[in-house]
DNA sequence: GTCTATATACAGATAGAC
DNA sequence: GTCTATCTGTATATAGAC
């Protein structure tokens, strides 16, 4: 990161143009098929401004990745008011909106996670930490409602979460796989299945 | 493919030295990981011998993908003698046990079908095939189950089916993110919650 | 069949002018 | 900041001797 010298406002907007268009073209082809040159030519600069803003292709493809995980987060509030039933089925809900909404970068952090390669320790703690974050939500959810006796006395909350998870990540992973099928259908399977398991 | 003119049988098992590597470290690395100096360094040989036996290296990738999926395959003789829900809890556990063999191409081709990219139709269709195979299998055993009595009445075999394989996926690939992670108690969990729940 | 030597292309990165 | 021109490394692939 140089100092923004005189016109640094153009420059800011140049630099930040690179950055989308990198973190879009990462997350739809990879790293190896994401030529510095064609982040250049799309961005309408040299291949040299590029490496002006970023040094190398490896802080770029870092850079981009910060900017791809931007909008990874969960919204608890939506979940105030309401049981715990429909808590977990509103965090079902969540997690396929989500991942309906990020379809190219998911895809792509999946295959970084899938094929552990080139994922800076960084990124991959991140990522595990949403899943932790996700899971201990879920976890929590059914504790409470183990606790207030909305669900069943004899759940195990973190091996219930983290099934429903792993079921979530299956459905996920299949809609990847086969692209014509609705996994609609599969999806709203899936929170009847668990929900009558839970309840008493 | 050329001809084994005179000392064919020697060549033939260099050719095939070279496939086994090939499959190996496309593998272990991938298609742009894996130049063919090095497939040809391991092999002993040179790197103009690789192409001469398979003439380009997107030849010699494909030759080692059909090599990659030679041992996929259920056998269906496994099951036999069994109750329903024994051979539920053996198919989960096929699964397991056959992804816990294969880790490296199974690696591979679950990265070549979610990112969608470099993956001849025949290869995407071989996997889909898989896949089906092994869900209408479940789906079968559940309806002969539903049927016997053995099973719930209202079960729904093509959904249940699915959203088995779903978490069987899903475990599958947080043990891909997470590796520290021993597996095993959740499978538990997950064949005991789905049997639960599929018995009358 | 197998080699060495080479052609060709393109990647990431640098130098230096403006 | 941004460019053009160039360096350097490495990849696939070919030519031709043995």
């Amino acid at each position: 990161m140089r100092e923004q010298a005189t016109s640094g406002e153009h420059a800011l907007r140049t630099r930040d143009r690179i950055l989308s268009i990198a973190a879009r073209l990462f997350s739809e082809r990879g790293y190896e098929h994401t030529p510095i040159s064609k982040v250049a030519r799309e961005a309408g600069v040299s291949k040299a401004l590029v490496l002006w803003h970023f040094d190398s292709k490896e802080k770029l493809f870092r850079a981009a990745l910060g900017r791809t995980l931007e909008p990874y987060f969960i919204d608890v509030e939506e979940l105030e008011g309401l049981d715990e039933v429909a808590q977990i089925e509103r965090l079902v809900d969540l997690f396929y909106e989500f991942v309906r909404d990020n379809v190219y970068s998911v895809r792509f952090l999946l295959t970084l996670m899938v094929r552990g390669e080139r994922n800076p320790a960084e990124i991959s703690e991140r990522v595990r930490d949403l899943y932790r974050v996700f899971r201990s939500l879920l976890a929590d959810v059914i504790e409470s409602g183990r606790q207030r006796g909305t669900l069943r006395p004899d759940v195990n909350p973190p091996l219930d979460a983290g099934l429903i998870l792993a079921s979530l990540d299956g459905v996920l992973i299949e809609q990847f796989m086969n692209h014509e099928r609705d996994p609609s259908e599969l999806l709203a399977y899936l929170k009847q299945t668990f929900v009558q398991r839970l309840i008493a």
